[in-house]
DNA sequence: AAACTGCCAACTGTCGACAGTTGACACGTT
DNA sequence: AACGTGTCAACTGTCGACAGTTGGCAGTTT
C-alpha cells in the first residue's frame, strides 16, 4: 500500500525532520544538550544517521556544535536577534522588491487571501496566528521567484521561530503587523519596488523590536 | 610548544578543508562525482568523517547530494548564476549600507589600501588578481559588522568562486571593477548609505553579466 | 575549610563490516 | 536489429564496537 520506496526517506532524513520539529516546538528546550546515544535509541536508529541529522541541523543554525561536548540548542541574546534581523531585512526587502516587479496576478490574489483570512480571524476575536504570518511571508517569497533568496529566507525564518517567545500575545503588535502586510500587498500590486522595500524594512524593524522587548521581559 | 590540542582539528574538519580546496581550485572538476571509499583512502581516513565532510560541503552549496548515487560538484547554468547574484546583491547591498553608517576610520584605511594595491598592480601591467577583489569585498563586509550577513556573504562568494571561469582575463571589466570599488569607498567614506547600495548594485550587476557571457562563450 | 591532584564514568570521534539500492552489461526474445 | 529481461559489480546507507577526550567527584594536602 505505502509507495514502495520514494516515501521511504533515509533514516538520516527522517531524523532531521523529527529533530527539527522537536527543536522548533521547544520540546528540546534551548540550552539543553542532545545526547547521541540516548536520542538514537529513542528514534530506534544508529548513531551514524543521527550524527548526520545533528550536523545538518547545525548547518541550519538550529543547533550549535562544541567539539567533544556535543550539540546544544542555542539560546539567543538580544544582540543575536538584532544581527539576525539585519540578515532577514536584507533578504526580505530584496524579495519584496523582486515580488513587486515579477508578481503574477495569481500571486497577488494569494497575498490578498492570506491578508483577508488574517483579518477575519482577528475580528472573530481570535489572535493573529503565527501560522498566517509565516504563510504571508512565504507567499511573498514565492512571488519573488528567486530560489536562492527563498532558501535563505526559509532558514532565517526557522531561526526566528526558534527564538520567538510568545509573539502572538500582543494585540497592538498584531494589528500593526496586519496593517504592514496590507500596505505591502498594495505596494506590490502597484509594482512599486521601492515602496515595497521601505514597508518591509519598517515592518521587520517593528517585529525585531517587539521580539527583543518580549525577550528581555 | 604547539597548543596541546586546538591545532588538532577533527578528521572531519581536516577533510572539509582539503575537499573544499580541491573543489574550489577545480582539482575535482564540476560535474564529477566524489567516491567515498576512494577519497577516504586517499585522505587516509575512514568513511565516517569523510561523509561528514561531504555533507558539510553540500550544506555550503559546494556539492550536491543525490540519494544512493553520491555527491557531485555542481556545474551552473546561466539561470543559476543570475539567481545566485540576486542573493549576493541583496546581501552585499545591505552590507554596503551598513558599512557606510558603521565604518571606523581604520575600516576606511583598509578599504583604501586594497584599492590602492589593485591600482598599483594594474599599472604594473599585472592583471587585477581575483585575490584582491575578494579582499575588497571581505574588508567591506567586516566594516558592516553584521555577523550573520557576513557569514552568508562568505558562503555566496564561495559559490561564485566555484562558478567563475577566468574572469581575470578581461581588462575592460577589471578596470570597471576597480572604478566601482573606488566609488564604493568614497560613498562609504561619506557615510552615504543609499549611494553605497546603488553603486554596489551596479557593480554586481556588471560582474554578473560578465560572468554569464564568459560562461556561455 | 579551601584548593589541588588523580581517578572514573559518560560521551563523542573513529573505524571496519554488513545490507540494500542503482546503473550497466550481457543475454534472450520478437 | 530493436527491445525487454535478468544478473552483477560498485557504491551508498546503516550498524555495532573500540579509542580518545572531557568534566566531575573523591581523596589528599596545606
Amino acid at each position: 500500500m505505502t509507495p514502495p520506496v520514494p516515501l521511504h526517506l533515509s533514516l538520516a532524513g527522517q531524523a532531521v525532520d523529527v529533530l527539527r520539529e522537536q527543536v522548533l516546538t521547544g520540546e528540546i528546550p534551548p540550552g539543553s544538550r542532545v545526547n547521541e546515544v540516548e536520542v538514537a535509541q529513542k528514534l530506534g536508529i544508529s548513531r551514524g544517521p543521527l550524527r548526520e541529522a545533528i550536523r545538518h541541523l547545525a548547518s541550519e543554525g538550529l543547533l550549535t556544535l562544541v567539539p567533544h561536548r556535543g550539540a546544544f540548542v542555542p539560546d539567543a541574546s538580544p544582540e543575536d536577534v538584532r544581527a539576525l534581523f539585519e540578515l532577514r531585512t536584507a533578504l526580505e526587502c530584496a524579495a519584496a522588491e523582486l515580488a513587486a516587479s515579477r508578481r503574477t496576478d495569481v500571486d497577488l490574489v494569494r497575498l490578498q487571501d492570506v491578508c483577508a483570512e488574517s483579518r477575519r480571524n482577528y475580528k472573530a476575536g481570535q489572535p493573529f496566528p503565527y501560522r498566517l504570518d509565516l504563510a504571508f511571508h512565504q507567499t511573498l517569497i514565492e512571488a519573488a521567484r528567486s530560489p536562492y533568496i527563498a532558501e535563505q529566507v526559509r532558514l532565517v525564518q526557522q531561526r526566528v521561530v526558534l527564538l520567538r517567545s510568545a509573539l502572538d500575545d500582543d494585540p497592538p503588535h498584531q494589528h500593526a503587523s496586519m496593517d504592514d502586510h496590507d500596505e505591502l500587498v498594495r505596494a506590490i500590486a502597484d509594482g512599486d519596488a521601492a515602496r515595497a522595500a521601505t514597508v518591509m524594512r519598517r515592518h521587520l524593524s517593528r517585529v525585531c523590536a517587539q521580539m527583543i522587548t518580549s525577550l528581555t521581559h
